[in-house]
DNA sequence: CCTAAAATACCCTGATCAGGTGATTGTTTT
DNA sequence: AAAACAATCACCTGATCAGGGTATTTTAGG
């Protein structure tokens, strides 16, 4: 008989928290190790019982769930966390995964994918919840919107990324072979077209805008 | 009888694409108003045929599928789109979700998932395969492991900060109320430790190695 | 209490940068 | 053809930065 997967339950919910361990209980193929309505001992408990799966409500008393990962990536980056929660909106989620959530499951879906989620961390997978993919994939959609224009010509454009690489002046003369003075003209047409007046403005700039890679 | 989805194709593989379509036939709830075996003229097709759906593969002869995307994306915001691919690794998936699709399945999970994948990005969600869905979650997770160690005092990486920022010493000087020599000194000790020799480099390491905001 | 580290400050010299002005050549646009 | 733009180069002046050394005061730890 192969060993069955061993869940910590993290949900302040009484009626919920049963669910989950019967739940889980009755595929045979899971054992919940134990539940808990906090996370006040939340690095003694994952040390000693070394679940392979813990599940994590969110939003929960004393230390939340967010905080409650922070603590146990800090020793432990290998258990696989699936956050539960009643949010969908912006910035939970992204604090949790920011903290090293492995999936991330809307409560209303819990009786229809928990178990799916379950075997897709395990199989190294980051089960989330369609809405929950939106949001990342809208936020890794924005980067796109960036990059305003300063008419800056091709070779501007060119210093400019040389400049923002660490480069001096002499420098960027020798790695193009135009004269120092050259670049520095350029250089000024730059500072015009950025409305900057030094190089680290122009880099602060030019990397804060995305003007460069 | 209620309008039925109406599904654009393209998949450069023969067999593939007709697999699709049968399949999407057979359910009786999908229309495939065409499938193109490249996107020489995705831009007419699309405008014309005006789909609620569109699968588009990746990897295609001539036009990419990501270049198809863009192209797309810059008259039909609306248009829901899934990315077909074989590729589960790094760039392809990011150039194509910056690009702007909706959803990005793996081939290999095509008949378990595709139907659905169309259910999910009709409804607003982000359908993907575990392990893209895995990607980006790690990408997110990034800032988070990054940020090497180099003993910065906090007063050094006060100032850091202000330089990246675009703040000459003099302005530094006058921001936390300290001598221009005291900032030099603090950036003394910055380029040891950094080993970097002028606030370019300075300034272009900290960014790039997200020792700043 | 004592020591090490951190933060503060000053001086000097040479290198680099900023701002202004002017000029040549070739290409693109009108 | 004229005008506008892009890329190239030069010179001058004053400002800022880099690298070296030295030194005092405050803070934190053992």
């Amino acid at each position: 008989m192969k060993k069955s997967i061993q869940i910590l339950i993290y949900e302040d919910n009484v009626l919920l928290r049963e669910s989950l361990t019967n739940l889980l209980a009755l595929t045979g193929e899971y054992e919940v190790l134990a539940s808990f309505p906090d996370c006040s001992d939340v690095m003694n408990q994952v040390r000693q019982l070394d679940p392979d799966v813990i599940l994590m409500d969110i939003d929960l008393p004393g230390i939340n769930g967010i905080e409650a990962v922070k603590l146990i990536r800090g020793f432990n980056p290998q258990v696989q966390i699936i956050m539960l929660t009643v949010f969908d909106d912006n910035s939970h989620v992204f604090d949790a995964m920011y903290a090293g959530a492995n999936g991330y499951l809307l409560k209303k879906y819990i009786s229809d994918k928990l178990l799916h989620a379950i075997q897709e961390v395990l199989q190294g997978g980051a089960p989330m919840s369609p809405s929950i993919a939106k949001m990342i994939i809208s936020s890794l959609q924005q980067p796109v919107v960036a990059a305003k224009d300063y008419s800056l010509t091709n070779r501007e454009k060119e210093i400019l990324q040389l400049l923002s690489s660490g480069n001096s002046f002499k420098m960027i003369a020798a790695e193009l072979s135009i004269s120092l003075d050259t670049v520095r003209t350029h250089i000024k047409h730059i500072y015009d077209k950025l409305h900057v007046r030094s190089q680290i403005e122009a880099v602060s700039k030019a990397i804060q805008e995305k003007l460069v890679k």
